[in-house]
DNA sequence: AATCAATAAGGAAATTTTTCTTTAATAAAA
DNA sequence: TTTTATTAAAGAAAAATTTCCTTATTGATT
């Protein structure tokens, strides 16, 4: 099901899920000092097909060299751009519990451009703390704030049973984007996107391979 | 590139990574009582086309019933089974900061067959103290207690550029799966199982549909 | 009792994603 | 200078996944 209109969605999603991968690891080659790199590079640290690599890049404006491979530096600047990291967007989490902390404390979404600019919560003894330097308010000031500050995206990191009150009160606040940490899927209208990200499922097709596995001994 | 036989891989990826969903909602409908459901509701409450429904589910044992829907207890039932949920595994975890705090206070994780049995950390600090009743360890330990408790899963919450001595570690402690939540990709032998679950991936892919959405105005 | 509507299930078709093949470029080696 | 080997790129083919279509079943309605 579509959830929204296709007419620019060229890039598809496996490609945007490697993507990160492929900038982490090329900024560590720049780090490094080394200046170019070859889609088997990339593919033998990604453990993937190398034809893969240069699919995934010619989405970008990145062009390679024969018998060279591309710029390292390149890879950098065209994929952070291109990934969005390269502009600051400003999020607000409910929730800030153990996960929410966690993320709180995240410095890489920082690099991956999202700031987390207030935080969430209806525990009077969370409320008032701050966790590396993000305020905790209680939920009902989420309104105000989200005014004053330019906020696109909620995080929601509450309870599974609480994820669907959250997110029609971020909905209801003109948030843009909800990334849903919680098990529970949630309904909100067509324009708002949505990305859940369940770590349990994770965990399905580890223990779906060990099994496997254990057939066929 | 496949990094395992394929032979007893019958049921899709995709198919797995949505079943965790099915079976939280069918949970959810025990609790309330619900004694059938249906692959349109299912497919309604996660935003996909019901026929993928009755295909995911057709990959179990269980059947439905034709204008009645499926036995929700029957989903609750054989789903937890075979996704592995309802068999305890145990794993140990290293690197206690942030992110791995967040996981041993995580009681989802015991509710979907792991059980973290102990941490392991190099921060003076957090060695010796304990997080949610599981013990953090230095890592140096971890070879002799791998042996007493019965762990096949190993859990990487360290900076990204100490994952592959992490990796290498587990390896030669006789680890057979390895979860890891660095970006870092790492190098095991091909018979050990890696997941990698990368965060930002999920904020890329936000970014790109938010920027789509710009792009059609 | 007959009709209607909702549903599971199986197979076909369409779509998406990955892998393979070919070609051209070019750095390195002979 | 010539040859060789490595690589990017583009297109074709293959594989995987999703969606569509048809059929049969059966509870609810008339
Ligand atoms: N902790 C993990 O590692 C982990 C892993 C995977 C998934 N999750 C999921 O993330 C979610 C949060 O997990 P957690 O371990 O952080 O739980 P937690 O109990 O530590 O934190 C939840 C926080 O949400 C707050 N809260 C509850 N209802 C609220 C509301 N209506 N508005 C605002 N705040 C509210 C609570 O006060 C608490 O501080 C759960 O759905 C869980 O399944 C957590
Ligand atoms: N915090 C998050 O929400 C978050 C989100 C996404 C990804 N991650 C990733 O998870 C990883 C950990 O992040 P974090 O925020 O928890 O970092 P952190 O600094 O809070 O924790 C890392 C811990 O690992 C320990 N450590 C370092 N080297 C070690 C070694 N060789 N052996 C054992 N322990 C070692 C440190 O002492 C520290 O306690 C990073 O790779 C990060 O990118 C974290």
């Amino acid at each position: 099901m579509v959830q929204y209109s296709k007419k620019f969605q060229a890039v598809p999603e496996p490609t945007i899920r490697r993507m990160p991968s492929y900038l982490a690891f090329a900024e560590g080659l720049l780090r490094k000092g080394q200046q170019f790199v070859s889609s088997t590079q990339i593919a033998n640290y990604m453990n993937i097909d190398p034809t893969q690599v240069t699919k995934d890049l010619s989405y970008t404006t990145i062009v390679g060299k024969t018998r060279v491979g591309y710029e390292v530096k390149a890879i950098v600047d065209v994929l952070s751009e291109f990934l969005g990291f390269s502009v600051m967007d400003n999020a607000f989490l409910v929730g800030a519990g153990s996960l929410g902390s966690a993320l709180l404390h995240d410095s890489g979404l920082n690099h991956f451009g999202l700031k987390i600019e207030a935080a969430f919560d209806i525990n009077p003894a969370t409320i008032g703390r701050k966790i590396n330097d993000v305020e905790v308010f209680h939920i009902d000031q989420f309104r105000d704030l989200a005014q004053e500050l330019n906020v696109i995206m909620g995080i929601i990191t509450v309870p599974a049973e609480n994820a669907q009150t959250v997110a029609d009160l971020m909905v209801a606040w003109g948030i843009k984007a909800i990334w849903n940490f919680t098990p529970a899927r949630i309904k909100v209208p067509d324009d708002i996107i949505v990305q859940n990200t369940t770590l349990y499922s994770n965990l399905a097709i580890i223990f779906n391979k060990l099994h496997q596995e254990k057939r066929e001994e």
